[in-house]
DNA sequence: CTGTAATAGTTGTATTTGTAACTAACAAGC
DNA sequence: GCTTGTTAGTTACAAATACAACTATTACAG
């Protein structure tokens, strides 16, 4: 047995991606279930509801999300009566976006929802791992490894 | 300013989807690169060239894949000669995968980029929150939130 | 002004994915 | 044997995503 057989389960990504994908499955449901929204229309919704009015831009920025993403999940929200477009009249390009009381009942909602998701998750580690966890992923965010290719 | 404000960067899905996008980027782009891969069909490839000789289901169940998935993917391997498929005779249901010498030459090179990827991800880290890190998503792998819903 | 470039956001089309229904092969009860 | 159920894997169709091209508006150089 070599010991320095490659292991999946070390791979960082596929570790990643794993966890992301199991810890967001139940969530995921249930934003689905009661509103009937995407994970993008989530994310749109819950940016709105912690910053408050913001442009499509700014939420592309923040949630590292593509401007063509952003635009659906917007279109559909606002059909819904989730969110409120306004158009900025000093720059017509540019649209502020800000939830509407059912889109802030909503977001209050979800909000409850996934602090006691996230404590339950808490529950399987011991705190001191998951504060470190939460630095590591940070900095994972941040950017992919340092000028790799 | 209220200090129990729900705050989105420290939701773990959204983290984790955050850090595993932010850190599969530029890997995801090699695959495709060089052999024209997705996904679906690199993690295929990786539990081929890890365990040898497998059958669909049993890829399923180790990557937590659907078996569609894994259908489509060994469909496009097999087309372009990087898997094997050869019948069970004694229950003509099930077929084995495995890698061609083509298969395994790929995987051979993708594995030593993983190693390298890997290492340089973890240059972000010190050790001891690397390997906290490790053991916390692979706790966050094994199932969601308990019972929650 | 006018032409060129930049920015905000949208739409079109090809890929990919998810869900359910399907075929084929085996197993088990009667 | 024949029905019923189960398992392995595939296919069909709807939904979601990525990527490129697009419109509309502003900026700015000459």
């Amino acid at each position: 047995m070599e010991t320095d057989e490659f292991q999946l389960q070390q791979f960082l990504p596929y570790l990643l991606n794993q966890a992301a994908e199991a810890s967001s499955l139940e969530f995921q449901q249930i934003y689905k279930d009661r509103y009937g929204m995407l994970r993008t229309e989530w994310r749109v919704l819950f940016h709105l509801g912690l910053y408050g009015r913001l442009t499509a831009s700014d939420i592309g920025q923040r949630a590292r999300m593509h401007k063509t993403k952003i635009s659906r999940a917007v279109h559909r929200l606002n059909e819904r009566r989730f969110v409120d477009r306004t158009r900025n009249e000093d720059d017509r390009r540019v649209e502020y976006l800000s939830l509407t009381r059912q889109g802030q009942a909503a977001y209050n909602d979800l909000r409850a929802v996934a602090r006691r998701y996230d404590a339950a998750l808490m529950d399987a580690l011991d705190p001191a791992e998951a504060e470190v966890l939460r630095r590591a992923l940070l900095k994972l965010s941040e950017a992919g490894p340092g000028g790799f290719t």
